[in-house]
RNA sequence: GCUGGAGUAACUCAGUUGGUAGAGUACAUCACUCGUAAUGAUGAAGUCGAGAGUUCAAAUCUCUUCUCCAGCUCCA
């Protein structure tokens, strides 16, 4: 016998070997039903599991992180069987469950259409019907590979190389005729799925390297209720009505054209997101000691060969002739601020320098990226150079981590955080790497953010700390990001003078804040969805005049407001009100005064909110003075 | 760039097996002069993304190309 403890510490005694299921069944159908995978002592294990000694055990539902991942995991598999079912010499790739829902990658040959989807799930809906018990054994390395060779697996093949030479336990899992190499958890049967939904079909590289072939990906969501899919599916199409892209073209924001793709236009609406958000950068910026510079955009090869873009980021720029000679369109501002630097003597007494730059870059991105504002080929870093001393670094690097909390919380937006490491194409030496490195990690741990490391993903100069924030559909977007370089101050031989009379190299920090004004601009539509905070709103407050006859006292009201610098439009149209209001509704514009003959008689406006409806008649000076609170504070509604 | 899907009026979309185009919104004009999310009538608006081919005839079939969408890879 065995004693299993469960949770609120009850103790039940089993005999040895009694599976997981069977424990759950013994406490009650309930949680039978909703099991998907379980905790034994603390560690991930399937509802098929054979306890042996003593343990800790907890049951884990879909309401469980883990639970969730194992229930759309196990749908994965049953997707993959639908899909052996239909096709013929499929060979599988892997399967596994995302933050939302699953994918499975097949190399099918033919491509798979939205068409087979619906066909895909029919079968699946047979085999969750024929609730097939999803049986777990392992096999020997010799047995494992001749398995998936005599089946003509070749990706299972190497995945099982893969696990040999890591020397992990070779697991399988067997639900009918359907058999796949698998190490994770699964639920008890294929009955246990109740609904699910493919969603996409899409290729994806082998391994996610674009050398490899290109395999079949479909993307699906399944839950315990329909409810829950319903619900996930309404979600979704929420999502995508907040889509900046949309919201882009409705609010007239920009407009990108054939004409340059990538490269945005900005309308009259988006100029004044643009600019406001430029003014309160400026003035910040300038409160925490920054200065700052514009540099050229166009530039001589002789400057970007030593800088290294030449070498490591040609692919990415523009180039372009003048005389003769070759010149490139700046893809960053660092060069031009390194040319900025050496145009003077620094002392030691002056550092740090914060040097900031609104600076206009064009790159040449892939056309396949593309993506609305989020990723076009030309955009505006809010960029800065901070030159300093050694002893200097981790205290700047804190007060740009301050700064991007600050400026974030004032959009209240969440972001996480990644260290992003050295990549293969880049320039030092390990020993500068490692350096660099170890005083970003640092500077993170002293401040307790936490943050997770991007192997491999640093600027080819230097690692980095990148802020990420979420679009609508959860997608990640870097926006801040503080990158370290000692390639730079070395490569353009930038110097201070220190305390002791000699020459001294500086150290230097990039960093960004909004990222590029373009994506912030993106993202902050689809976080408000389009209903923009009061001071930023392109049109604040909206003058209503109930017929003709009140059109010049609307004219008179807009007039006083924009001479206090509020951003009035008047709607002269003849329409009845509720037309009006529902056009200026749709615009999302913050305040709408309705004037008309009882506004008139008591010399007062009555305010509508875009937020909360009617709220009454007031006087004219009253409503300015919430209006001008409500822009100082930058309050969110 | 790769894989798949899609391009019809300013926007959202119909358009049967090939017979050269429609709806709603928006826009314009007229009437109504109106009280918190859509007043009515009329009108103008499209080389059917571009180019080539097949055909008596192409929005529709074939090829090429451009752009967009989803994902991959890449990135602020």
């Amino acid at each position: 016998m065995i004693n299993i403890t469960l949770k609120n510490n009850v103790v039940k005694q089993f005999n040895k070997g009694v599976k997981v299921f069977e424990v759950a069944k013994s406490i009650g159908p309930g949680l039978y039903n909703d099991m998907c995978a379980a905790k034994m002592d603390g560690k991930l294990v399937d509802v098929q599991t054979e306890l042996q000694n003593d343990c800790r055990l907890e049951i884990l539902t879909f309401a469980d992180k883990a639970g969730q991942q194992t229930y759309w995991h196990t749908t994965s598999h049953i997707m993959a069987q639908a899909v052996c079912r239909l096709f013929k010499d499929v060979k599988l790739a892997i399967g596994p469950a995302i933050d939302e829902g699953f994918y499975y990658d097949f190399d099918i040959g033919s491509p798979i259409t939205p068409q087979d989807l619906v066909k895909i799930e029919e079968e699946m809906q047979k085999i969750v019907k024929e609730d097939l018990q999803i049986e777990r054994y392992s096999l020997t390395p010799e047995e494992a590979i001749r398995f998936m060779r005599e089946r003509n697996q070749p990706y299972k093949v190497e995945l099982i190389e893969d696990l040999i030479s890591k020397g992990a336990t070779l697991t399988f899992r067997q639900q009918g005729e359907f058999v796949d190499l698998c190490g994770g958890t699964h639920l008890l049967s294929t009955g246990r799925v109740k609904n699910f939904k493919l969603l996409s079909c899409t290729g994806a590289y082998w391994r996610g390297d674009s050398k490899k072939p290109m395999l079949q990906r479909i993307y699906g969501i399944s839950f315990p209720k329909k409810q829950m899919l319903d619900e996930y599916l309404e979600r979704i199409e929420e999502a995508k009505k907040r889509d900046h892209r949309k919201l882009g073209r409705e609010l007239e924001l920009y407009g990108i054209f054939d004409e340059g793709p990538g490269f945005p236009f900005f309308f009259a609406n988006g100029m004044v997101l643009r600019n406001t958000l430029e003014e309160f950068w400026r003035k910040k910026h300038k409160e925490a000691g920054y200065v700052e510079i514009k540099t050229p955009i166009i530039l001589n090869k002789d400057l970007w060969l030593r800088s290294g873009h030449w070498d490591h980021y040609k692919n990415n720029m523009y180039t372009t002739k003048i005389d003769e000679e070759d010149y490139a369109i700046k893809p960053m501002n660092c060069p031009g601020g390194m040319l900025v630097y050496k145009s003077k003597m620094h002392s030691y007494r002056d550092l740090p320098e914060r040097v900031a730059e609104l600076g206009l870059v064009h790159r040449h991105e892939l056309s396949g990226v593309l993506h609305g504002l989020m990723r076009v080929r030309c955009f505006t870093q809010d960029d800065a150079h901070i030159f300093m001393t050694e002893n200097q670094v981790e205290s700047e690097i804190a007060n740009v981590m301050k700064l991007i909390d600050y400026f974030y919380s004032i959009f209240g937006f969440k972001y996480s955080i990644e260290l992003s490491t050295r990549p293969e194409n880049s320039m030092g030496t390990d020993e500068q790497w490692e350096k660099a490195t170890e005083a970003l990690q640092n500077a993170l741990v002293a401040n307790n953010r936490e943050y997770t490391i991007n192997e491999g993903d640093g600027a080819f100069y230097g690692p980095k700390i990148d802020f990420h924030l979420e679009d609508s559909l959860k997608r990640t977007w870097q926006c801040g990001t503080i990158q370290l370089d000692f390639q730079l101050p070395e490569r353009f031989d930038l110097t201070y003078i220190g305390e002791d009379g000699l020459k001294h190299r500086p150290i230097m920090l990039h960093r960004v804040i909004f990222g590029s004004i373009e994506r912030f601009i993106g993202i902050l539509t689809e976080h408000f969805a389009g209903a923009f905070p009061l001071w930023l709103s392109p049109v604040q407050v909206i003058v209503l005049p109930i017929s003709e006859a009140f059109s010049q006292e609307a004219e008179k009201i807009q007039l006083s407001l924009k001479k206090l610098n509020i951003r009035a439009d008047l709607d002269t149209k003849i329409e009845i009100i509720g037309y009006k209001i529902r056009n200026a509704q749709i615009k999302k514009i913050p305040y709408m005064l309705i004037v008309g003959q009882k506004e008139l008689d008591t010399n007062t406006v009555s305010v509508r909110s875009r937020a909360d409806g009617d709220l009454g008649s007031m006087n004219l000076d009253d409503f300015i003075a919430l209006v001008e609170k409500e822009i100082a504070t930058k309050e969110i509604k």
